[in-house]
RNA sequence: GCGCGGUUAGCUUAGUGGUAGAGCGCUCGCUUCACACGCGAGAGGUCACAGGUUCAAUCCCUGUACCGCGCACCA
């Protein structure tokens, strides 16, 4: 049995979590067996990049995704939570690509791609254990036998195999087309992959003179003057009254000096700028639109890396871009062709990854042309997967419905070679290498093209067929299109479930977007920002439970969360509580683990405890329906500290110290029934010290993780009813006048230590234990019972009569002014309910209950005051004796 | 430009068609035998603004402003 020294003062995470989580490891509760005969639930874990460490967003997405689980155990379900990582290419390849150039001084471009590859693989190695490690720590319950990596042989396979399925459908083909091309990391780009950026730029005003008339010239507005001399063409609307004259003519572009043509497209809109747009059609997709209609030659002249290669114009030839847009500036003004520019604030694309202007270029690429568009938004729209909140469904429908075919290769080493081989020219599809002649296409595939096949390309056979579909996805609204879309087709076109029933091939039934997490000045959090805290080192400081509790609390559906340290520390103060209301239970001994409190008489205090219980369970199971995980801690929060702890325990500790007797054995009953029912509740949120807890005490079994959720258990109490309404009441009646008591001391004897004594006079008739619980809490040694209104004293109206403090008033203005104030409050709700209970349209249109209630609140308020503005005419008369 | 969110106490935010709640911070008082990671009391709010619906609006509708996000861009 434990005593108050063998059970720390304070919750110590640090001396527990890790012991814990190891015999949860060795208990094999997270592992997920395919031959269960308890029916299934199962999320794949969005698999975190192995570029870095965990983030805040981790942990929440995480934390949520733990609670599913372990709730979902507690229910009787054979859980399957899938954990992995994803290979990430391009970021990885960036990433890695720093690390090299920063800590180890090696320019990658000397390695062979070999020898980078093997870099690549000793980073993964050593930052997937740190991850892996960092979701251990944060007590994440996940199947770690099973995880799996993006670049494991066997996923590898699928995602060649996707690949050919698909190419032999017709679906995948080669195209020589606008892409977008990120010139820092030299490849090709998907439209998602392209974060628009509003720029402070300029807008130049450049002319270009008539070929047979130079005198005369058409003003262009443009942002880019460096791509001039990949000029094609000057174009104007056809109806552009102002131009009429010059469509078909032709212009001499400034540098180098060549005349191209004036055409006339509708898609050129004259109210921007001068009307008169310039068509360079290798660097801008509506030019090349433009172009390959009106036949116009596509001048390239922008290398890979971004610089202009234009040898016939030795000034700009070999600069940088930005460099260039610098130079030719120059260049029009000593030409005497930049008529004018002026500040321009436009958006511009950059790439995600390395944060570099985004150019549009002709390139050949692999491209997808997505099946299942159809199916993919309908099982949306049906509902047969339900999103929370609901209105990404608008986000995703707009996607889906103006969806383009994806570029899918990339030039990046990093990532699944594409299952092409070429020979002269000649490319074949498939797995394995038709001879030593064929050359493997250099490409890598993008690593979103992997990570669509995650909800079932992690399990074999036999667990899809336990676990597939997947119960529920958990993940951010920022890879709605990367991922959650795109899994959603692949579930669709691949048919994983091996039938057609398209309820059986969708990936997951519900998804379940969280909120993204900022600093507490709104920002995002990033690592150039260097606004995101250490998940590691909040563990450290709060525990693992303090973070998580602390977090979820804050996080509600769909909303941003603006974190705060404080918050983090509050989750701590409230495991903390848990700990102690335990520490104060094991002063009366050891626990009943199979209590029953209804069995034995028991004080209104605890008739009112089991009542809220009760009530509190319904709206959990409200809450948990929703997905309302932060209403659920906020619910649980609220019960532990403001019911159970502020008030059961704090009325039953006088019981069980002073009174005893009959109700005591009731009274820990009652306790060690409401903590058995809270710490299951909040296991899946607080997992290692509810566990700790559960253990220590003697709860149940040996670990908490498979003890029922509490739930028709309790919605029995509420049909009985177990407790008695009457006795629940009085309790309130107590507590209320509790508050009311405090209050009046606390303007007359602020120091609590100082016993007091109250007079009262009754309306109620209370027990004796409800006495001495009412003494107990309000500092007082005895409450008498008086039969006439003593005039001198301050006075407080309580559910339960008038309570007075006899004090010799010595300073009766402070005492008229605590009056005054009370009844000014009180008038005002008087004067709010009067009007509306003499209002004939409200008393016509109301609802019955509704008046009912107002004229039951009437009746009390005007009692309060009566009995008040009988205390003030008291003071007065004294006062003028 | 279109769409979607948000605007509530000094800060972070819950919430409901009928008296606005919490935590932090602040002020005052407490080593009250579970907890100072605590206990008690208190100050602090025209619930962004303007209309409308309703007997009744912080909540529902419309519009405006500001903030954030997404999509599309017009060079």
């Amino acid at each position: 049995m434990h005593t108050e020294e063998t059970f720390p003062k304070a919750y110590e995470p640090a001396a527990i979590q890790d012991r814990l989580y190891r015999e949860w490891l060795d208990q094999k509760i997270f592992h997920a067996n395919p031959s269960s005969s308890k029916p299934s639930f199962s999320i794949v874990m969005p698999p975190p990049n192995i570029t870095g460490v965990l983030t805040l967003g981790h942990v929440l997405n995480n934390t949520i995704q733990d609670i599913l689980s372990r709730k979902a155990r507690m229910e009787g379900y054979e859980v399957l939570w899938l954990p992995g990582l994803d290979h990430a290419g391009l970021a990885t390849q960036v990433a890695v690509e720093k690390y090299l150039l920063k800590t180890k001084n090696t320019d990658p471009r000397t390695l062979s791609k070999e020898e980078f590859l093997k870099i690549v693989w000793e980073w993964k190695e050593s930052h997937s254990k740190r991850i892996l490690e960092q979701l251990q720590k944060l007590g994440c319950s996940a199947d770690w036998e099973r995880t799996r990596f993006t670049m494991d042989p066997a996923y590898s396979k699928a995602v060649a195999r996707a690949f050919i399925k698909l190419y032999h459908k017709g679906l995948i083909y080669r195209g020589k087309r606008m892409i977008n091309w990120c010139p820092a990391s030299q490849t090709a780009l998907s439209d998602e992959e392209v974060i628009p950026k509003k720029i402070d730029g300029f807008l130049f005003y450049v002319r270009y003179p008539l070929a047979d008339q130079p005198s005369l010239f058409l003003t262009v507005a443009t942002t880019r003057p460096e791509t001039i001399p990949a000029d094609s063409a000057l174009a104007v609307h056809p109806e552009d009254q102002r131009y009429q004259q010059f469509i078909g003519k032709f212009c001499l572009r400034p540098f180098p000096k060549e005349p191209i043509p004036v055409i006339a497209d509708t898609r050129v809109d004259p109210k921007f700028g001068t009307g008169v747009l310039k068509i360079t059609p290798a660097h801008d997709t509506l030019d090349f639109e433009i172009g390959c209609e009106h036949h116009l030659p596509i001048r390239d002249i922008l290398t890979a890396d971004g610089k202009i290669n234009c040898p016939e114009l030795p000034a700009l030839h070999g600069l940088d871009r930005f460099e260039a847009r610098k130079k030719s500036i120059e260049l029009l003004s000593s030409l005497g062709l930049l008529e004018s520019q002026q500040p321009y604030s436009h958006v511009v694309g950059f790439s995600e990854r390395a944060d570099a202007v985004i150019e549009p270029r002709i390139s050949e690429q692999w491209f997808l042309r997505y099946p299942k568009t159809k199916e993919a938004l309908e099982v949306v729209k049906d509902k047969i997967i339900t999103f929370f909140p609901a209105y990404w469904e608008k986000v995703y429908e707009h996607w889906i419905k103006n969806i383009k075919d994806w570029c899918i290769s990339r030039q990046v080493w990093w990532g699944h070679p594409i299952p092409v081989w070429w020979k002269n020219g000649q490319y074949i599809c498939q797995e394995e290498s038709p001879g030593v002649e064929w050359q493997r296409d250099p490409d890598t595939l993008d690593t979103w093209f992997s990570s669509w096949l995650w909800a079932y390309e992690t399990m074999d056979e036999e667990t899809r067929k336990k676990f597939y579909p997947t119960n529920v996805l958990v993940t951010g609204p920022d890879i709605i299109f990367l991922w959650v879309a795109r899994m959603v087709i692949a579930g669709l076109e691949f048919k994983p479930s091996l039938s057609d029933d398209i309820y059986q091939n969708i990936p997951f039934r519900k998804v379940y977007f969280t909120g993204l997490i900022r600093d507490r000045l709104g920002r995002k959090m990033s690592k150039s920002l260097g606004n995101s805290p250490d998940p590691l080192e909040l563990i450290q400081k709060y525990g693992a439970d303090g973070l998580r509790f602390g977090l979820l609390r804050i996080a509600p559906q769909g909303q941003d969360i603006r974190f705060e340290e404080s918050q983090i520390e509050e989750g701590r103060n409230f495991c903390n509580k848990l700990w102690n209301a335990c520490r104060f239970r094991i002063r009366f001994g050891s626990i009943n683990p199979k209590a029953r409190p209804w069995d034995y008489p028991r004080s209104s205090f605890a008739q009112d405890i089991l009542r809220k219980l009760a009530q509190t369970s319904i709206l959990l199971k409200e809450a948990f329906e929703a997905f309302e995980f932060n209403q659920a801690a906020i619910i649980l929060y609220e019960f532990v500290w403001n019911e159970f702890c502020s008030k059961f325990i704090e009325a039953t500790k006088w019981e069980l110290t002073f009174v005893s007797k009959e109700t005591h054995q009731g009274a820990l009953e009652t306790f060690d029934y409401s903590m058995s029912v809270l710490l299951r509740w909040l296991h899946p949120f607080v997992p290692f010290v509810t566990e700790e807890l559960w253990q220590r005490m003697a709860f149940g079994h040996a670990t908490i993780q498979l003890e029922p959720w509490p739930n028709e258990e309790l919605q029995e109490i509420l049909k009985k009813p177990l407790y008695d309404p009457h006795a629940a009441s009085i309790a309130q009646a107590i507590f209320e006048t509790v508050v009311a008591a405090r209050n009046l001391r606390a303007q007359y004897c602020p120091n609590f230590n100082q016993k007091i004594k109250f007079l009262i006079k009754k309306d109620k008739e209370i027990s004796h234990l409800e006495k001495t619980v009412l003494c107990g809490l309000v500092g007082a040694t005895s409450i008498l019972s008086i039969d006439v209104r003593p005039p001198k004293m301050p006075l407080v109206s309580t559910p339960i009569g008038e309570l007075y403090l006899p004090l010799e008033l010595i300073d009766f203005e402070s005492e008229k002014k605590r009056i005054d104030k009370e009844l000014s409050k009180l008038k005002k709700d008087q004067l709010l309910l009067e009007k509306r209970l003499t209002d004939e349209r409200t008393l016509s249109k109301a609802p019955k209950e509704k008046i009912e209630q107002w004229k039951e609140e009437k009746k009390v308020i005007d009692l309060k005051i009566k009995r008040l503005e009988e205390q003030l005419e008291h003071i007065s008369s004294i006062q003028t004796d």
